[in-house]
DNA sequence: GGTTTCGCTCAACGTACGTTGACTCAACGA
DNA sequence: TCGTTGAGTCAACGTACGTTGAGCGAAACC
């Protein structure tokens, strides 16, 4: 009978993770715009105004729940998307060793779990950079990393054979390709993309990728 | 002195079209719900209460600006995003003839023409397709449709070597590329995408694309 | 046990938006 | 010339939203 009931602190840590998972999920569904503080409040179990206390404002309920720093201008957590605990767009986990073929399996293996499972606070990026001004500036920054990791790992290969401008337009070139990929499976539920199983679209896209990052001309 | 005024008929012609453009405009560069009829109708210089007497509806604004038939239950004019006169989305003219070349080529051309300028009408739509819903679908219905010819295309070379399966899964992954080229380079402003000319772009592209087309292995 | 803290709710404000209906006035046809 | 049509405006309605401040009740502290 007399169980203990969760301590103040842990109401309120319960509480407050739960309107984040019901943000991020509302966030990555519907986007910024068609996402109303009251539906996640509702899918939260609480009442609105609770949401506005723990968080200050929509915009930073998206930015806790997209865990990005937003701030002013805009170095804050710099990596971007995902330094938080479950934010994901890590792709390309560490290219640092190994030829292109490590290179694109590394890329290869990143989409696999992007397609398996993105996690939500990287839908609710990618579905809102497109229409909401932070979440677009975020996603910039998030891309560019990635590409300055992936070219730096490209032409760490090839001496100063290749120029650092070509690495580059290459490395975009590839995070433009799982961009639009991972887009067309995740958000817009391409028929064909969601047919594929992850291995068939890695196995597909491998050749593709290999050419960008080998940079054959 | 006594200039013959334009008549009835072509000044609401004239407005109507002045609409129409501001809309694409607005729509293009901040998606369906951040673009206010008060907004459109400002910058055609008109009042508010004209748009909805000439269009009935923001919905029915944005399908007119788009081309869409958008209807209801979805058949409409069935190809989607471009069958009017100057919207576009017609990536691959007509890759009917010539070898894996000369379709990775078409391919190419028409995303010069988009990183050059693509319609209006076509950024509205992508700009939007991720947070409103009749622009996703309208978005599947073309992407579905480009899908479609490009795998026929590609089938079309090697008799029955390769499985239509196949064919579309990569017809789906060119296509998918192309479009996170256009969003990374018209919509988000990748750095890296926008420093390089349109020839730039096409001639790193090639290998990947020729790579989706031809379907190594 | 009394007081304080604080998680949480309730009711409401202000605003911006899509949308509507009545109205004005110049072009048009007879 | 006179009545009619239709392009265009004005003022307003209803609503949904982000946001706020006062208040309640149970846990925490002494």
């Amino acid at each position: 009978m007399t169980s203990a009931g969760p301590t103040r602190a842990e109401r309120r840590r319960n509480t407050e993770q739960r309107i984040l998972a019901a943000a991020r999920e509302l966030f990555a569904e519907r986007g910024f715009e068609r996402t109303t503080i009251r539906a996640v409040a509702s899918a939260a179990q609480v009442d609105p105004a609770l949401v506005m206390q723990y968080f200050g404002s929509k915009q930073q309920l998206f930015s806790q729940a997209v865990r990005i720093s937003v701030a002013g201008t805009g170095t804050g957590t710099g990596t971007g998307t995902g330094t938080g605990t479950e934010a994901g767009t890590d792709t390309g986990d560490r290219p640092r060793t190994g030829g292109p073929e490590a290179l694109t399996d590394s890329l290869l293996a990143s989409l696999g779990m992007k397609i398996g499972g993105l996690p939500e606070a990287s839908l609710a990026m990618l579905r809102s950079m497109l229409t909401h001004p932070e979440a677009a500036e975020a996603a910039r920054a998030a891309l560019d990393h990635q590409i300055t990791e992936l070219a730096a790992a490209m032409s760490a290969g090839h001496e100063a054979e290749r120029q650092a401008h070509d690495a580059r337009l290459h490395a975009a070139l590839a995070v433009a390709t799982m961009v639009g990929v991972t887009i067309g499976h995740q958000l817009l539920g391409i028929d064909d993309l969601r047919r594929a199983s992850p291995e068939e679209i890695a196995a597909a896209l491998r050749p593709a990728l290999h050419a960008l990052v080998t940079g054959a001309e």
